[in-house]
RNA sequence: GCGAGGAUGGCGGAAUUGGUAGACGCGCUGGACUUAGGAUCCAGUGGGGCGACUCGUGGGGGUUCAAGUCCCCCUCCUCGCACCA
């Protein structure tokens, strides 16, 4: 037989299975697997980075079709997007050309790999075919009141040129861009996902599968908070001030209040004394930017308004002051301070010698300032005495009962700003009309067709959108009164493109309806989602919150989109970091925008370069560079990319190693000694069994298990054991310790096979083994396979664990004295206790340490252990 | 500060319900064989000790016949949130 050499086989295989259709999704089966990866923007040529979560997905997608489930393992392209309008301004061309080449490319690398997808299902969220079901599910949500117009505070991300919704926004920056956010009034189109909060929330209980961590960050985002909201006269003017707090039950320690500096009754209520100072802090909280307000060391600033207002709880006036501490997104944008119960406000207070009441007893010794804990109430009339949740109950009463406020659930969680001011996305089927207002596109006029631009300039970013430079897009008649209308000239975030796609696949070619409801409840939900942390709020909100839109639409029973989730790690390659000079100890980087790009501290000594898990490598021309691992990325330059892979090792090889260098949710470090790991283990496995071939061919697989020799039953128990290891790691999709198990496998048919004969077991074991092996390692098993079956081996079904094979005759007892391991011995599983003991007693080593000894108890543990206790 | 998850050999990492710590791989050491191959095979590989032994899963306590695993306290790391009233 022939050395192994993947070149030859892997696009053989890879053509039998595109002409034969493996994993081409087929409805019916009684069991489903609907396996899926989030699907990327087309980036051209792919990395390791990219493959990983394609290749896991693609381990399972094979083990399920293995076991005869009917498996949807689709693939598509969120294709509208950022990228490919700045490629097509940097190359000038279009961006629907750059993104088809892309795809194409990107496709390539996938094929490579030897990842298999239904490909007549593929999704291209760019096409209008695809883009005009967003804009019908947009009416459809316009149609049941969750599509509002209005005009408030946005995110503008001045690098995009384009506003951003809340979710969009990571720390006072762009996701994508990076760049600092500011706060424009612009007037804007909004989904209502807050209608949702509640569910939203709820059902994130329902989802034992997803990681903690990823419902942990939801739950904090939405943020749901219990307490009221209520109302504050403003002294000699009708005004009210309204806030909502948690603790209402502390309303007698309101000394004062505070206003957010954007609220908009400061104006009015800012006497003319103070109105001087209002309007500069105002002006100058509306220059800084999120991160700058965050960034001065929460040094609390304030004014006062000049305004006084009646606590109504104790009739007493209390000034009403402004203060950026307070925001004006949550709540009411205004609060009543509770110095004595609230850390910030005490702070605030003590800062302007403002009075501070308690009216929560602190337990004694209490040294703290604010005392936000549990305790009696004090100094608070009527609920003196009361426990916090008994006091909160009874003055959410006193308040209900006197009109000056209710109980109130708040959440932090705001309505979806969906307008992008850009060019490359889903136009927005609206139509402004002077006589009839906002008039919906008629369903059946859609889609609205995102023109092409021919000048590459007309789609520049000029802080409107590129489509309001067009009247030839925009000049439309109205459909209510056939005026002359203008159509929105924005377009969709394309997060909604990704919000709905999984469903998409189930009925990829409807031309009729997003999907035929029937088709989407044979798939969804999604069995095994497998995508980046990164998409823990955005994209995995969204798409929860489309969902349970379309369930209550009648469109599919599902009401959540994704049963199981998993987040992995990323793929790390070795970076150079440039060249160092190293004086005493100390490193000097010669390009330290590297240096700095990759995150590394320009302070580092040569003792601190191994522990930061870096390196300092030798290069051939005398310099010494700095090395240290990196997420694996185009601008980097330290992508590991997949056609040179492919082509000077394999694809099974870059398979194994991915999988099996450490857990898919940790990261993973791309090293040339893994590489060389994976091709020794396939190169084994290629040796042990093609050198046998023959005789496998001519010995039968038939045997019965009761008369095997010892040697053959040990092989054919081991093999039953990681035949039920190796299925229930892959459902587990804890892929290192299935290709462990594997090779603990290899090692145990090597060495039978050093002293005993091809024989009906090891057969059984072969085949077993190229199955077991065939969803990480596809090419070379199904290579393998064929030297002895002429099918494939994704269609031979899934073996079945011999459960009786596992029963163990003897097994190892392990012989402990006072807790230390001091002897073992082989003894038959019906072995007696009394017998196991004094089995235990003739070993040589454990006489001796119970020698001279008292035995005070003696533990055993059926089929594991013996613990002999002893005293003196 | 709050929340989630971690800390096990030189490295990546294994270890049901508490029951032989270090599976598997990388690396390393020694050897064999060479049809010099991407070699391969054999032996070894947590620390200390010639050894019997002994110490050992971030640190300190505890429960238990028995603790990486359970309980209490602490340190450090990673990630997320963070003036959210």
């Amino acid at each position: 037989m022939d050395k192994y050499n993947p070149h030859e086989i892997e696009p053989k295989w890879q053509k039998y299975w595109q002409e034969t259709g493996l994993l081409k999704a087929q409805e019916g089966s009684d069991k489903k697997a609907y396996i899926l990866v989030m699907f990327p923007y087309p980036s051209g040529d792919l990395h390791m980075g990219h493959l990983k979560n394609y290749t896991m997905g693609d381990v399972l997608a094979r083990f399920r079709t293995q076991q005869g489930y009917s498996v949807l393992h689709p693939f598509g392209w969120d294709a509208f997007g950022l990228p490919a309008e700045n490629a097509a301004l940097k190359f000038g061309v279009s961006p629907a050309n750059w993104t088809y080449a892309n795809i194409q490319q990107s496709k390539e690398s996938l094929n490579l790999m030897g990842i298999q997808y239904d490909w007549s299902r593929e999704v291209t969220t760019c096409a209008p075919e695809y883009y005009k079901w967003n804009q019908w599910i947009f009416l459809k949500m316009y149609q049941q009141g969750l599509v509002l117009r209005k005009k408030s505070l946005v995110n503008w991300d001045p690098v995009e040129q384009s506003v951003l919704a809340n979710e969009q926004v990571i720390e006072g920056r762009g996701w994508r861009s990076g760049a600092l956010v500011e706060k424009r009034e612009l007037e804007q189109w909004y989904l209502k996902i807050t209608d949702y909060a509640e569910r939203l929330l709820q059902d994130l209980d329902k989802l034992p599968r997803w990681p903690e961590k990823v419902k942990a960050m939801q739950r904090a985002w939405i943020g749901k908070s219990q307490g009221a909201e209520f109302d504050f006269q403003v002294k000699g003017s009708g005004a009210k001030i309204r806030v909502f707090s948690t603790r209402p039950d502390t309303i007698f320690g309101a000394t004062f209040m505070v206003l957010a500096p954007e609220h908009p009754l400061v104006a009015q209520i800012t006497t003319p004394e103070q109105k001087v100072k209002v309007e500069a802090y105002v002006q100058a909280s509306k220059m800084k930017s999120e991160v700058e307000r965050q960034m001065e060391d929460r040094e609390k600033t304030g004014i006062f308004t000049g305004a006084y207002a009646v606590n109504p709880a104790t009739g007493k006036d209390i000034p009403v002051w402004i203060a950026d501490y307070v925001l004006s997104g949550y709540g009411t944008g205004a609060i009543m301070a509770v110095p004595g119960q609230d850390e910030r406000d005490w702070e605030f207070a003590e800062k302007f010698g403002l009075e501070i009441v308690r009216t929560v007893q602190p337990p004694s010794g209490w040294k703290g300032k604010a005392y936000a804990e549990d305790g009696p109430a004090i100094n608070s009339g009527f609920l003196n005495g009361l426990m916090v949740d008994e006091a909160k109950k009874k003055i959410i009463e006193w308040m209900e009962q006197n009109g000056i406020g209710q109980g109130k659930v708040n959440y932090r969680l705001r309505d979806w700003l969906i307008s992008r001011q850009r060019y490359w996305g889903t136009p927005i089927p609206m139509i402004h009309c002077d006589h009839c207002g906002i008039v919906p596109v008629p369903v059946e006029q859609l889609p609205v067709v995102l023109p092409e631009l021919k000048d590459v300039e007309d789609i520049r970013p000029k802080g409107k959108s590129p489509l309001a430079a067009h009247p030839e897009f925009y000049e439309v008649g109205c459909p209510r009164c056939g005026h002359k209308a203008r159509r929105d000239t924005d377009t969709m975030d394309t997060f909604i493109d990704s919000s709905w796609y999984f469903m998409r696949y189930a009925d990829a070619k409807n031309d009729k309806a997003p999907f035929d409801p029937e088709k989407a409840d044979f798939w969804m939900p999604v069995d095994q989602y497998i995508g980046g942390i990164e998409h823990a709020i955005l994209h995995l909100l969204y798409a929860r919150f489309f969902t349970k839109f379309l369930h209550d639409q009648g469109m599919v029973k599902a009401d959540e989109p994704f049963e199981g989730l998993f987040t992995q790690g990323m793929v790390m390659g070795w970076s150079d970091v440039g060249p160092v000079e190293i004086q005493g100890g100390k490193i000097r980087f010669l390009d330290d925008a590297r240096r700095s790009k990759l995150e590394i501290s320009p302070d580092i000594t040569v003792e601190d370069v191994k522990k930061s898990g870096a390196e300092l490598r030798q290069h051939d021309d005398g310099s010494t560079h700095f090395w240290k691992p990196a997420v694996m990325s185009k601008s980097l330059g330290n992508g590991v990319m997949v056609g040179p892979f492919v082509r000077e090792q394999g694809a099974d090889i870059a398979r194994v190693t991915i999988l099996f260098a450490a857990p898919p949710e940790n990261e993973m470090i791309w090293t040339d000694e893994g590489v060389q790991g994976s091709w020794r283990y396939l190169n084994r496995v290629w040796r042990l069994i093609s050198t046998d071939a023959q005789a496998i061919n001519t010995t039968s697989g038939k045997f019965n298990s009761a008369s095997l020799n010892p040697a053959e039953k040990a092989l054919y128990q081991k093999l039953n054991q990681t035949l039920q290891k190796v299925g229930s790691d892959i459902e587990a999709l804890s892929f290192n310790t299935a290709v462990a198990a594997l090779m603990e496998l290899l090692n145990t048919l090597q060495d039978y096979r050093k002293d005993s004969p091809v024989s009906p077991v090891y057969r059984t074991a072969v085949r077993y083994y190229i199955q077991m092996l065939a969803p990480f390692a596809p090419h070379i098993a199904e290579e393998m396979w064929h030297w002895f079956y002429p099918d494939s081996v994704f269609a031979a079904r899934w073996p079945e664990v011999d459960q009786e094979a596992l029963l163990k005759e003897e097994f190892e007892l392990v012989i402990q004295v006072s807790g230390k391991v001091r002897g073992k011995a082989t003894v038959p599983v019906g072995a007696s206790e009394e017998e196991i003991k004094q089995i235990a007693r003739s070993v040589p080593n454990v006489q001796q340490h119970l020698d001279g000894k008292q035995v005070v108890k003696e533990v055993y543990v059926p089929g594991k252990l013996l613990n002999i206790v002893v005293k003196g």
